[in-house]
RNA sequence: GGUCCGUUCGUCUAGGGGUUAGGACACCAGAUUUUCAUUCUGGUAACACGGGUUCGAUUCCCGUACGGACUACCA
């Protein structure tokens, strides 16, 4: 069998979307899966798209999500260079054989001839007004024009593409590795575009030859590229690479959470949630975009469930590190339906990986958090709030954001926590409760509790009733976690100080 | 418009000529938890439609509908 060996191609137009990476992963799992080669190509042909910063951002991004390049842009290898502006030398030797066998030719309409071609076309009644094998003998071009007229105008220096001069009638056949057999008649393509006026390669050209050269075995993208994929088979044809063409699977696309079409970033913005692996600043708008890292999403549960969207092991096991996916990956479990983004089932998986974290890691998190905001906290603490929040929590900042109580004393109180359960006996409860937790020797959690349970039964009064009176006095709010551990980590001073506030606070409400 | 691709619970999906159509997320209910969350148990919920083929179709075939992609000297 060949030597796998595949390629992520993005092109450097801006931050790298989230469906992006799910196609460099499936890339990357199945190189692993066969021990080949994972390779990261730049396709920046079209030099008016190119967005400084975009390339950085996507060999970061691959780096954080675990994606490791065996060649390619930033690693280097024996193809370089892996940049396809770089490589623009390369290209034109294959065009010019082409035209050479007759399967190409010069074209030297200038962009109102296409446009008045277009416009003539689509009058006549015409399917498809593009430059094909019957308008492409209309038009100014090596086909039309006589041989010595092709050569004083390229001597000239007259601006001119290469077109591919596609067959009138063939039946053009592929064997996706998702999709089966698609066949496609030429008659549908039109005379694509191989070399630019200005020298470069289009997409299309570039991708054959450097697949080509590269000794790619399969080329796993979006189906986006599924209508163009017959025009690359011609293109191996006429090159004579037959023997040498790449596999194809084309990914089912990423869809937008509700109603339908292709996931974008503007319904990621609406519905809150992330689609850039990292945060991004536009360079040209300024526009800032956060990523699934600064969300707090963790690298292996972004994989996890990127790897589920279109793909399935066939069994019922959910959870995967990168090494159980690549085991258990194959092209042929890939869904043929396009993937609704469910942010819910990414935030799911995300909480599964941060409780299998860990309390030393998620310690730390915490305190990067507390570092940012100015607050200091010793190990053991961050260790001992981590442990109660532990099961609680879906992402590293709601270590902080949810335990700020921890920390702070509340200054306000959930009204409808206040309204239903602060009473007379609460507060009898809790002033006695101050008084003897005062008394106590550095409290743990079972000493405040066994205080509570003696002050709540020498008063008569059913600690259940009471407790959430207690929690909303110390935290200011009517859930959380357990309650004495709260209590334990502030220490017995801050308790009476809440405490005190809290009857100060609240004795005007319920009066 | 044309070409191509697709369609199983709300979502991700398993399955596949005869199944009580399975799992996960979400949702709902009960239990546990002195609260909330967790955890456990249970529940609601799907084969787009119409024709064939067949003893039998959700599964195979053909249409229709719906959705998507593509239709640039962009990738």
């Amino acid at each position: 069998m060949r030597e796998v060996r595949v390629r992520f191609a993005p092109s450097p137009t801006g931050a790298l979307h989230i469906g992006g990476v799910r196609t460099a992963l499936y890339n990357y799992l199945l190189a692993r899966k066969h021990g080949g080669k994972m390779l990261l190509r730049i396709e920046d042909t079209d030099q008016n798209r190119y967005v400084p910063g975009a390339e950085e951002y996507i060999v970061q991004a691959l780096k954080w999500v675990g994606i490791e390049i065996d060649e390619g842009q930033g690693v280097g290898g024996p193809h370089a260079p892996y940049r396809q502006s770089e490589r623009k030398p390369m290209y034109k030797q294959y065009a010019e054989k082409l035209v050479a066998d007759g399967h190409a030719y010069y074209a030297f309409d200038t962009e109102e001839e296409l446009e008045a071609m277009r416009e003539r076309l689509k009058n006549a009644g015409a399917a498809l007004p593009q430059y094909n094998s019957i308008s492409r003998m209309q038009m100014r071009n090596s086909l039309t024009l006589t041989e010595g007229e092709v050569k004083a105008l390229l001597n000239d220096g007259v601006p001119h593409v290469i077109r591919l001069k596609v067959p009138r009638k063939e039946e053009i056949r592929l064997n996706d590795l998702i999709r089966g057999w698609v066949m496609v008649h030429s008659s549908q393509i039109d005379d694509k575009v191989l070399m630019k006026s200005d020298g470069m390669p289009t997409y299309h050209l570039a991708n054959v030859v450097d697949d080509y050269l590269m000794k790619i075995s399969h080329v796993i993208r979006g189906e986006e590229w599924l209508p163009s994929a017959p025009l690359h088979v011609l293109l191996y044809k006429f090159l004579g690479w037959e023997e040498d063409m790449p596999q194809f699977a084309h990914l089912p696309l990423l869809l937008k959470p509700t109603g339908d079409g292709k996931l974008s970033k503007r319904d990621a913005d609406q519905m809150g949630f992330p689609i850039f692996p990292l945060d991004w600043v536009d360079p040209n708008t300024g526009e800032k975009a956060m990523g699934f890292r600064e969300a707090g999403y963790l690298p292996d549960a972004l994989v996890n469930f990127l790897a589920f969207l279109g793909w399935n092991p066939g069994t019922t096991q959910e959870l995967f590190t990168m090494q159980e996916l690549i085991d258990a990956f194959s092209v042929e479990r890939i869904g043929k339906a396009g993937t609704k983004f469910d942010i819910h089932k990414a935030q799911w998986f995300n909480q599964q990986y941060l409780r299998g974290r860990s309390n030393d890691d998620l310690a730390a998190y915490l305190m990067a958090s507390l570092t940012q905001e100015g607050i200091k906290c010793d190990r053991e603490k961050a260790l001992k709030i981590v442990g109660v929040m532990k099961e609680r929590v879906v992402f590293p900042k709601d270590f902080w954001e949810q335990g700020k109580f921890f920390f702070y004393a509340p200054t306000t109180f959930d009204e409808s926590v206040a309204s239903k359960k602060w009473n007379e006996d609460a507060v009898k409860v809790l002033v006695k409760f101050r008084e003897s937790v005062l008394t106590l020797e550095s409290p743990d959690a079972n000493m405040f509790k066994a205080t509570l349970e003696r002050v709540t039964q020498e008063l008569g009064i059913g600690t259940g009733k009471i407790l959430q009176a207690v929690r909303l006095s110390i935290t200011g709010m009517g859930g959380g976690p357990d309650l004495m551990v709260i209590m334990e980590v502030i220490g017995k001073e801050e308790v009476a100080a809440r405490i005190a506030y809290a009857i100060e606070h609240l004795k005007l409400k319920v009066a």
